[in-house]
DNA sequence: CGCAGAATCACCCGTTCGGGTGACGCGAAA
DNA sequence: TTTCGCGTCACCCGAACGGGTGATTCTGCG
């Protein structure tokens, strides 16, 4: 909360600062008093209703309307070997990388592929790297993306 | 909710105040500019807020959401909107679920969603439970048999 | 009005993860 | 034969994660 009302500041700050320079330009040029006006109550009428919205946010309930589209019959699942090849993905990282993608842990993937949790990890961090992820359930998500796993 | 539109609206005013002093000791001629510009500003936030109440509040009313549904061999993905209620998922979780899924550490969560790793981590911690997972690839991996997100 | 549910945040503590480094054996290719 | 890729394993350390508890605020519902 802390955090969300400071931004709110730093917002604010900013408009104002805006604002001024907005005004300075104006009053330099002797525009007219109406267009300054105008702008002052358009920015705070969208930051009050963005804020208002902010603040009373509230659960929309979606409603599902089917939209049939014609989706070329996807294969069924065609593992993606030539980006696999690409990455330089061993047999083995592949299979370390489906058993995470399986939500194991790195000890239960040892057990299951009777290998140390160190091997494991060496498996994994290279994986990481391979695939420039910083985290297991981002390794899976972009593994996934690139078809590289079901 | 009405002591925070109270609290912005002294902050509002602070800052108003605030842009009157500095303008003074700069442009002590034409301040019916200033004022005048100061009080558009107000009024017009404090519209700004209560439009965007009045908006939300129309939110409440069944917000229809077009989903493509595609057609492939397999299953179409249409969110199960009954698991998630009978898990009792509510729409904040399906949120962090989603960002989880997405590869995004708790910090980054909660950065992106305005809200403190702590906040993520009671979030996570229930969605945990509720999908009777140990980990995030193991919530991520449940959620997508389930149809739970994408 | 009071209550339940949701969302927010904090703190502690133990576990898991991830990065970095180094090492060894094996089989294929150079 | 030497080199190289792969798979295996170990240790350290800091960061991230997960569990548990407690607390506050706001909203909707009786």
């Amino acid at each position: 909360m802390k955090k969300t009302v400071l931004v709110y500041g730093l917002l604010g700050g900013v408009l104002i600062a805006t604002l001024q320079l907005i005004q300075y330009r104006f009053l330099v040029l002797e525009h007219s008093l109406e267009i300054y006006g105008g702008l002052v109550a358009l920015v705070f009428a969208a930051l009050g209703i963005w804020l208002g919205r902010k603040l009373t946010r509230v659960r929309e309930v979606p409603v599902i309307r089917e939209v049939h589209i014609e989706v070329p019959v996807q294969a069924p699942f065609k593992r993606n070997e030539a980006r696999v090849a690409e990455l330089g993905i061993t047999p083995r990282e592949l299979e370390i990388l489906e058993a995470v993608a399986a939500g194991l842990s790195t000890r239960e993937i040892g057990e299951q592929l009777f290998v140390s949790e160190n091997t494991v990890k060496t498996h994994t961090s290279r994986l990481f790297d391979k695939l420039s992820a910083k985290r297991r359930t981002q390794a899976v998500q972009r593994a996934k993306a690139e078809g590289l796993i079901t």
